[in-house]
RNA sequence: UGAGGCGUAGCGCAGCUUGGUAGCGCGUUUGGUUAGGGACCAAAAGGUCGUGGGUUCAAGUCCCGUCGCCUCAACCA
């Protein structure tokens, strides 16, 4: 028991605890560590392997909707920022700028870019001449720099990864249609690959994007019931295709103003994967990105023949497919479990001497700490099958505890009450700026996102009649 | 930027009230015994106590400054 206290000592408990749970464990299952510039973070090989593999996911999607990736400059002149005056102001407070350079002051100073659209949009102008150029397409995987006040490993750096897509198109009707398919694209992925449901819809004036018509956004709920911002799909309209302009010249001859798009996500993403599937013992990763999907802990490895048998069955998986690691290291079983739990590895198969003997293997699946035996005969087939159950699972769990935590209520009381709790909470909305503020005043809680397709009677705040259903809850 | 907390061995901490030889646990190294849920024995390595100044015969400890980090608020993916 004094050994069981001395494990859990390790992490804070996820309960009482989150945000310091969430420091100890990114810090010591060696995701991440802290840069010697504050706010900025070196993402080590176990947490870079899951970016590499939402990489690899995306732009597999990506090329399916014709987008190509490319590659823009980090510095932009700052001259650019200043032609999208809501742009310029929204993004001015948290721009990092270089004012030296060759031991020397610039002419102009150059912005490390927060976002790229200002230099994209000024090099699509050149590249577009034609309806015949349309839309183009591009995407870029970067790192971005935005200075912010306090910061916390992967939810908010200084520095971050992030894919940045940019569109331009004919019609306004066509790119409202693109924005809409990435954000399709993205609930698609986040379920699939990182088994995170998410809410989706438009995004209030008051929360979208600087320089955006129509934000849209996806909503994922945490373990302790608040709200990550997880990705954003945004119709730009033709504020940026005016201000650089992207003109081309249409099928009747005349100069046309095209319309663009842009939208992303970040390495925030493996923040939401810590914060939505953890548990007391640690990490729990979804297969489909898992830097590890399954882990062999041999059993008395010194004994005739358990070795051996281990390398065959890496062997053979690894040949499979699978994410294969053998802890050939001299701790002892039990330090191994706990260990790879921390871990978050989704598969974990002891093999003994009795396993052997048996022809069978022990499996413990990560999800539910569940341990099945089976036949080492087409071991990788199993190992495959019960990789996907994870999978599967781990969405399903995820969705039900969101789903129990979204409740509605008809008055600021109630959505107090509601947040306090750790929930979403739909309620009606005016739709003035003014009830917004005052509920974020009030309770800490933002209008995350438009529940759309739903209707309520009255306004939480003023009590006048509802023209929308608002998804509140606090933020990351 | 406001409020609170913390900087002592790789990590976690004690020591500070009342100044007097730099400590503990974990980890690391070496050798051995172990092995189905954080094993054990023995030996060893590892510190200008964040940093600058002051008080003192003497400062990890007292005083002043400064830098950094963490948590909570405001800003944000």
């Amino acid at each position: 028991m004094a050994k069981e206290n001395q494990f859990v000592e390790q992490i804070a408990d996820i309960n009482a605890d989150f945000p310091q749970w969430y420091t100890d464990v990114v810090l010591k299952t060696k995701l991440v560590d802290y840069g010697p510039v504050k706010g900025t973070m070196v993402i080590r090989p176990y947490g870079y392997a899951i970016w590499e593999n939402i990489q690899k996911e995306l732009n597999v999607r990506f090329a399916a909707q014709g987008v190509q990736n490319a590659y823009f400059p980090l510095l932009i002149p700052m001259s650019y920022f200043t032609k999208e005056a809501e742009h310029v102001e929204g993004f001015a407070p948290e721009v990092a700028v270089v004012t030296h350079a060759g031991g020397e002051e610039l002419t102009e100073p150059l912005a490390i870019r927060p976002t790229s659209e200002t230099i994209i949009g000024t090099m699509m102008a050149k590249w577009i001449q034609s309806y015949r150029d349309l839309p183009m397409k591009v995407n870029q995987w970067c790192n971005v720099m935005r200075w912010e006040k306090t910061t916390r490993p992967f939810l908010r750096t200084s520095e971050f990864l992030w894919h940045e897509g940019h569109t331009a198109h004919v019609t306004a009707e066509e790119a409202e249609e693109f924005t809409l398919a990435m954000l399709n694209l993205y609930k698609e992925f986040m379920e699939n690959c990182l088994a995170i449901p998410v809410l989706t819809g438009r995004k209030t004036e008051k929360e979208r994007f600087a320089g955006a018509v129509a934000t849209y956004t996806m909503e994922a709920m945490m373990r302790d019931g608040k709200s990550l911002q997880s990705g954003t799909s945004h119709y730009l309209g033709q504020n940026f295709a005016k201000a650089f302009n992207i003109e081309f010249q249409g099928t009747e001859g005349s100069l046309q103003t095209a319309y663009t798009t842009s939208f992303g996500v970040s390495t925030r993403l493996i923040g939401a994967i810590i914060m939505t599937h953890g548990d007391e013992r640690g990490l729990v990763f979804p297969p489909v990105v898992a830097p590890i999907q399954c882990v062999i802990v041999p059993i008395a490895a010194r004994k005739g023949g358990v070795m051996e048998k281990c390398e065959e069955l890496k062997a053979e998986l690894e040949k499979a497919g699978v994410r294969v690691t053998l802890d050939a290291t001299d701790n002892s079983p039990g330090w191994k479990f706990n260990e790879w739990e921390m871990k978050g590895v989704p598969v974990r198969i002891e093999l003994g001497p009795r396993d052997i003997e048996a022809g069978k293997m022990l499996c413990a699946r990560r999800d539910t700490l569940e341990k099945v035996e089976m036949p080492l005969e087409n071991a990788a087939d199993g190992v495959k099958a019960l990789l996907a159950d994870v999978q599967k699972n781990m969405l399903e769990a995820a969705k039900k505890r969101r789903d129990e935590r979204i409740v509605y209520a008809d008055d600021m009381q109630g959505i107090l009450a509601g947040v306090d709790a750790g929930n979403f909470v739909k309620a009606g909305w005016c739709g003035c700026r003014a009830c917004e503020d005052k509920i974020k005043e009030q309770t800490g809680a933002t209008a995350r996102v438009y529940a759309e397709g739903e209707s309520a009677e009255t306004c939480a705040v003023c009590g006048k009649k509802a023209e929308h259903v608002i998804v509140y809850a606090r933020a990351y």
